[in-house]
DNA sequence: GACAATTCAATTGTGCACGATCTAAATCAC
DNA sequence: GTGATTTAGATCGTGCACAATTGAATTGTC
């Protein structure tokens, strides 16, 4: 008998993965923003650290970790290129010298005004793929939450 | 006058951003990948790889690139460690000497059978926090290609 | 055939992302 | 109070991700 040519279709098609459509739409973000946020001389990583921010400074380096889901491998160099950059300002806290409290420096506040048009320019790009309902934000958050749950228990 | 307290809302709060729930869910599915490939000796990257390659090898780095849309200095590495690791081969084409063609071995074919069991894994994990109807699949289609189209034009 | 332009992969440099480990500070137990 | 435990950040090593450059092979044009 001669071996049939029909692919064995033990693992779904990479295309109809919704992790990877995942994947492909951060990737797609993530260069749509690269461009948007070159002239802010920030990278998009650096612009969520800087919008957490602008919601709210003097938090910790745990606290900010804690709402973008990073750790501190990832922040520490991140936030000192920040720092480098007269974005923020890293002190001890003088109750606990264990923890380092994250400001704005004037610099940074100013930047808010600018980085107001990302969102425009990234609403321009999406245009009407997407309903303003809601919708997808919900679904993905429910997706999230359900990851998270799930790695927790194992 | 005395400052007020009412932040100025000039930029969208972080968690009501798309962008920001995109990348929590990328981050949640790497998560979640990370522990169920563990056994496979595979990244996650390295696993949408693996998938691409079973779907079909031979393939030249380009072809590949375009399927994952990542470029030469993201897969050569990584084509590496998978050639290291004994999965694939890379050889270079007779017919065209400037591309390199990948194969599976028989480790990498066999992986496919192990590899079968990941999405079921991700399957329980999602539970029913996902339509199997393939709406959020659709919807992160779109907003991949809106994103991507508009990157092309500026 | 000679040479310019193009194409493919590899390389280099910068910056995320995370596990693992380390140090210092704070807290708990007694 | 002394010692054990816990906590917050920093550091290190590995591995993606991508822009920019390089070098070799191919194609196009004359």
């Amino acid at each position: 008998m001669t071996e049939t040519k029909v692919p064995r279709r033990t693992t779904a098609r990479l295309e109809e993965q919704l992790c990877f459509a995942v994947y492909q739409a951060g990737h797609a973000f993530t260069r749509m923003y690269r461009s948007a946020l070159a002239e802010l001389g920030l990278t998009y990583p650096q612009y969520l650290v800087m919008l957490a921010l602008w919601d709210g400074d003097g938090v910790t380096v745990k606290a900010l970790g804690e709402r973008l889901s990073l750790d501190s491998g990832t922040l520490t160099p991140l936030l000192k290129r920040l720092e480098v950059a007269g974005l923020i300002r890293r002190e001890r806290s003088r109750e606990d010298e264990r923890q380092v409290l994250l400001h704005l420096t004037e610099a940074g506040e100013a930047l808010r005004e600018k980085g107001g048009c990302v969102p425009i320019t990234m609403g321009r790009a999406i245009g009407d793929a997407v309903h303003p309902d809601g919708r997808l934000l919900g679904d993905l958050k429910r997706l999230r939450d359900a990851l998270l749950k799930a790695a927790d228990q194992d």
